[in-house]
DNA sequence: AGCAACTCATTTTTT
DNA sequence: ATGAGTTGCT
């Protein structure tokens, strides 16, 4: 097919204009990744660029990954040789070549937001700094924004009387130390060492100038200042610069990202043509009035009309319910009617809501209903303890300066070293200004009793058994043997127990996704491995083939799209959430609501629920203002009455076969006097009497082998 | 050293 | 309603 084909006049002219800077307005559902796709091809087809000197810059793996196949279609392995990447990943790639300029190794390890918490901790505790009732996951997240906006800690201005502001004075260059000194980096490290780097090393950029000869950025309207310079740096010489954005859609101010970027974007590059693409494809008309609408209350856009070919549609539907189990209840009920009557699948219907705390209800009426579904987000694979500790030995040999991951593990398995043992080595390595594992190779040097002087050796050895491994078998290999070495799973088989079962399997999954990484990737090793899982993200490994329905955070749905969309939890106070109420704050809700809104195809449901549990506590909230910015004519409010929606008393059922692993199990536990339990210490007992409900009763339980005890709920199995 | 159970605070969104 | 951090027992 040829790349100029199948397009409107819009798109063709955005394909076509190659000379240089160009901004593209491209509205939501108006064929932006189809223009990206084409215009790459376009310009591998016409000779004018070399796949391998094309840029292209997305959201998120997933959207690389798609972009990719979708250039494969039209110019075949040479779509192989385009950089296709996010930011994070196209940087962290140039870094592994490049970082030794700025004094760190290219074994450097890539920190997690649980990394950093341990870090920055370590720190509060080295220091003795008392953070008075502030959390380090506050102070972390204000360290990460002043990043974002190029702050340094020299250069940040803490007000006078706000606690907070000057903790994160004090603590954050001891962060940056620390990140350096352990070889480390997060986040947003990615995308400032790159400038760091083009600033200490100007040839690096010119190579790279030349290498990236053509660049597109995809949703530029979520650029943060970094990420701008980056991309201004690389185009500066060449100017040929594409970049595709919605301001209607830019929903990450909050970490940073500047929606200036693209409504200034013809002040930087004065010569740039701008493109407006406003058919939109995707939705009815019903839904695009109803999104044009809402939107339309802002005041910080650029004027756009989106329109389309497509039908009016349904109406939109509001689900007005009483309370949040009623309104999980009723959207379990109007998918299932739309399965029957409309013969629709469950991967048809997406659930999006404002907060990640609003799954457990979901999903809990949904399994209730045998509805199959997928969280994407949430708690993630790679999260996982068990995985992040087998993963923490991976780290570690990587990059031996890696003391946050060596403490994960120097006792996992439990093999006797405690609080006090690992002091003194950590005492040790602080004075000898050496990285605990190095602190290790000298372990006749520290005062210890015998007892740990053995655990100690025992799991240096470990590690220095797998470091002398590494050399001589393939990675893939190296990583089972290492599990066995490291002794995990018969760490797990002799605990035993429900859950050591879910670790073990997950462990397998890991060595799975281990062994499919090397079975895809050209050169597999452990480097490229670590960097895909802290790289990768929950949409990244959404299969969107499988039939469940799907849950996610407004958020995480940007870029998607589905038949049916649920936008649930529209109360004033969750959406739009209440932290401060700026117009400004709106103004971004409001925008992801219209996100939201846009992803639908046919149908929308929206819901709001008059009671809601919030903390732990009952709260009543009006309806969301942004109801009210639909007009009431494309609106029609609970058209099934009570009646017929009745599942949410339907009874507890075993869900129906395996839905992901990220689905946890529902605990239907009945006790009652005289029900006989398990308790993993005391074995099995028979219920004497119960005082409360729920998960925090105390149970009195005879148990066989020693006696009456009191013990709660949570900690037994029933028989 | 290790685990069971308590207390207390906690709900934004994520690369 | 849950989890993290901590205490207190073995």
């Amino acid at each position: 097919m040829n790349p100029l084909d199948d397009l409107n006049p819009h798109q063709k002219n955005a394909v076509e204009y190659s000379q240089g800077a160009q901004l593209i307005f491209a509205g939501a559902g108006s064929g932006k990744t189809k223009v990206l796709t084409h215009k790459i091809a376009y310009l591998i087809d016409t000779g004018a660029v070399r796949p391998e000197n094309i840029l292209a810059v997305t959201f998120t793996n997933k959207a690389a990954q798609e972009l990719r196949s979708r250039v494969e279609e039209f110019v075949g392995r040479n779509a192989k040789y385009v950089h296709i990447g996010t930011f994070h990943s196209i940087c962290a790639r140039m870094l592994r070549r490049e970082i030794e300029h700025l004094g760190y190794t290219k074994q450097f390890t890539i920190y997690d937001a649980d990394d950093q918490n341990r870090l920055l901790k370590k720190i509060i505790d080295d220091t003795n700094i008392d953070i008075g009732g502030h959390k380090p996951k506050n102070i972390l997240s204000r360290i990460s924004y002043l990043k974002s906006w190029m702050t340094s800690p020299e250069e940040f201005k803490p007000r006078q009387g706000y606690r907070l502001e000057q903790l994160v004075k004090e603590l954050y260059p001891l962060y940056q130390n620390a990140l350096k000194r352990s070889n480390a980096v997060d986040f947003d490290d990615l995308l400032l060492l790159p400038l760091e780097l083009f600033k200490q090393a100007p040839e690096i950029l010119e190579k790279y100038r030349f290498i990236y000869q053509y660049i597109l950025v995809d949703e530029y309207q979520d650029t943060n200042k970094p990420q701008f310079h980056i991309i201004d740096l690389l185009a500066k010489k060449h100017r040929n610069l594409c970049v595709v954005g919605d301001d209607d859609q830019s929903i990450y101010s909050w970490r940073g990202a500047n929606i200036e970027n693209i409504l200034n974007f013809s002040d930087n590059y004065p010569e740039c043509k701008v493109f407006k693409l406003e058919q939109n494809y995707r939705s009815t008309n019903n839904i695009l009035k109803a999104a044009s609408k809402v939107v339309a209350n802002n005041i910080n856009r650029t004027p756009k009309e989106l329109w389309s070919r497509k039908s009016d549609g349904d109406l939109i539907v509001k689900i007005e319910a009483d309370s949040d189990y009623d309104e999980a209840a009723r959207i379990a009920a109007y998918i299932q009617r739309e399965i029957i009557t409309n013969k629709r699948k469950f991967k048809d219907f997406a659930i999006l809501y404002r907060t990640n705390a609003q799954t457990r209800i979901l999903e809990e009426i949904l399994r209730r209903n045998n509805i199959p579904y997928t969280i994407i987000g949430g708690v993630k694979f790679y999260e996982r303890k068990e995985i992040k500790d087998i993963l923490a030995y991976f780290n570690v040999l990587s990059n031996s300066k890696d003391d946050i991951n060596l403490k994960r593990i120097i006792n996992f398995p439990p093999r006797g070293i405690g609080k006090q043992t690992l002091g003194i080595v950590e005492q040790f390595a602080f004075e000898k200004r050496i990285s605990i594992l190095e602190a290790l190779n000298h372990i006749d040097a520290l005062e210890l009793s015998r007892r740990s002087e053995k655990s100690l050796q025992s799991f240096s050895s470990i590690i220095k058994r797998a470091a002398d491994m590494r050399e001589s078998i393939a990675f893939e290999e190296w990583t089972r043997v290492m599990i066995d070495e490291i002794g995990v799973r018969t760490y797990f088989k002799e605990l035993g127990g429900e859950e050591s079962i879910q670790r073990l399997a997950n462990i397998d999954e890991l060595l799975n996704d281990i062994s499919e990484f090397c079975h895809t990737e050209d050169n597999a090793t452990l480097e490229s491995y670590l960097e895909k899982v802290s790289l990768s993200t929950s949409i990244d490994t959404w299969e969107d083939e499988k039939n469940t329905v799907s849950l996610m955070t407004l958020h995480s749905a940007k870029g998607l799209e589905f038949p049916v969309v649920f936008i649930c939890g529209l109360n004033q106070g969750l959406f739009p959430l209440d932290r401060d109420n700026s117009e400004k704050v709106v103004e971004e809700e409001r925008r992801l609501f219209y996100v939201g809104l846009t992803r639908a195809m046919e149908k929308v449901f929206l819901s709001s629920a008059q009671m809601r549990n919030r903390a732990g506590e009952m709260q009543y909230l009006p309806d969301s203002i942004f109801l009210n910015e639909i007009p009431s004519e494309l609106m029609e409010i609970n058209p099934v009455k009570e009646g017929v929606i009745s599942c949410r008393c339907r009874k507890p059922q075993k869900s129906s076969g395996k839905v992901s692993f990220q689905t946890s199990d529902l605990k239907d536990k009945i006790v009652r006097p005289g029900s006989i339990v398990s308790h993993k210490i005391f074995g099995p007992g028979k219920v004497l009497d119960i005082t409360g409900v729920g998960q925090n009763a105390k149970l009195r339980i005879h148990f066989r082998t020693c006696g009456t005890k009191t013990i709660v709920a949570k900690f037994v199995e029933v028989k």
